[in-house]
Parts: C-alpha cells; sequence; structure tokens
DNA sequence: TTGTTAATTAGGCATTTAGCTAAATACTTG
DNA sequence: CAAGTATTTAGCTAAATGCCTAATTAACAA
C-alpha cells in the first residue's frame, strides 16, 4: 500500500508539465527505441528507453531531463536500470495501478459513506 | 474527459502536504459539521463542510488555508457553494472518478500493447 | 591509454510557492 | 445602522523549484 508521503511524492512528481510529458514519454514512447540499435539482442522490455532518447523529444537540457527522470524515479513511479552506459527507464506499472485503485476506492468508501448517512437519516 | 492541463493541475495541488490534508479531510470530516448548528434545517450534503471548519485543523492561518482550498477548487477536485456569509465545501467526486479512471485505462493500454508487442515478435 | 558517449553533480540565477499579518468585502443579526 | 462572523485580497518574506552551463563520473571503443 502507498503511504500518504509516497502519494504526495507522486502528485509532485506529475505536477509539473515537463515532468508529466516525460513520464507520457516512457510509457508511450518506448517502442521506437527499446531494442539496442547496435546489439539487438539486448531486450530490456517492450518499453524501455533511455535518457539521451527522452531528452530528444523536448527542448530543454539533458541535465534537466536527467533531474526531472530522478524526481519520477524517487516518486516510483518509474524505474530505472543500467546496462552499459545507458540507463534504462520503464514505467512502474505496480505502482501506477495501486494510485488508480486509492481513487476508486476512496470514490466508492465516499459513495458507500454517503448512503449510510442517509439511511440513518431516514430510520430517526 | 480531464485533459492533461486539468490533470497537471490536480496533481500540483495534491502534490502539497497541506492541501492534501485538506482534500482528505473535506472527503472525510464532514459529518460532523454537516449540518448548521442553529438550523438543522439547513442541509448541504452529507459531506459538506466550511472553510473555517477545515481550519481548525489545521496550525496555519484561516487565508493560508482559504487560498489552498482555492487550489483545489481550481483544480475542481472539490466544489464550493456559499449559502449566507459560509462557505460550503464538497468534494467533486465525479472528477476522482474520472481521475481514478484514467490510472486504469493507462494501465490497461500498456499491459495490451505489451502483449501485442510480444505477439508481434513471436510470429517474426 | 586516449577519446567518445551517457549520465549525474555542482553551482548559479530567476521565478514560483507557501506561509504570515493587516485590510477589505460580504453577509447576518441586534 | 452598527457590530459580529466568514471569507478573501493585498502585500510581504523565506524557501523551494526549474532551468542553465561547466565539470565530473562511468563505461565503452579504438
Amino acid at each position: 500500500m502507498l503511504d500518504m508521503h509516497q502519494k504526495i511524492k507522486i502528485f509532485k512528481a506529475l505536477g509539473n508539465e515537463t515532468r508529466f510529458l516525460i513520464f507520457k514519454n516512457v510509457f508511450t514512447g518506448g517502442y521506437t527505441c527499446s531494442i539496442d540499435k547496435k546489439d539487438p539482442n539486448v531486450k530490456v522490455s517492450a518499453h524501455a528507453t533511455c535518457v539521451s532518447t527522452i531528452a530528444e523529444h523536448f527542448e530543454f537540457s539533458l541535465p534537466t531531463i536527467s533531474k526531472h527522470l530522478k524526481e519520477l524515479r524517487e516518486a516510483n513511479i518509474v524505474t530505472m536500470e543500467k546496462k552499459g552506459n545507458k540507463i534504462y527507464i520503464e514505467p512502474n506499472i505496480e505502482t501506477v495501478r495501486e494510485l488508480g485503485g486509492c481513487f476508486t476506492t476512496l470514490v466508492d468508501n465516499f459513495e458507500k459513506n454517503r448512503e449510510l448517512f442517509f439511511d440513518e437519516l431516514t430510520l430517526s
């Protein structure tokens, strides 16, 4: 389960346009660069991409993108794995799934509680 | 459907501990103050609470809480309705539900695409 | 070993954010 | 209308954020 501070970290990470777009890119942009051009046998996964490849899609400097990626990693919504001198980045599906679940649970509980509340009213 | 900038606004709003806790309070703290003490017939909803009641739960000044609430409202995750000289605040369930759905869809699509990707690999 | 590529760290600067107090606005009540 | 209650606005400051360039680290390749 994600605790409060983990959730806040995730929201802070995604609450910036650049990081949001980087996150999107990690999710959707992986196919074109998932396999190392020089060594097609090196497959990290269907989606993995690397820091400089992501940076190509942005106007910002590489250090800026690197720093943003660090924040996404610290929020645990992407994973980074070093292979050779590259770092491969993937979305952390488990965390994203859990976060979605939190919202769904929140809404469900709210509506259940609201029902209970009005039930009590009609009884009294 | 929530567009990108709406989502970023929501994440930014929830990516601050104070606002996160205010949001939590709007969700969970409503029962004790939902009915106007002086006029029990004024019921906004099972959950509505007001600015100063929320502020009681925090060490911060009222203007600070007010400003945070404004940000939550502008992110469209709470609604505020004026009745007399009080403002009643409720969670915006529809937005929260939609946000949860976004994450679920994201995860589902990712996994579907991953399946497709590996299917293609085995075919070739 | 020397050069090249990939990424991070350090340090600096401009902007934004999060808090405060004091003042203003809006509504209610005597 | 005057006093009281609820909330927002204005204006300020300290801290955090987001960006940059230059320097550093790490791995690979000739």
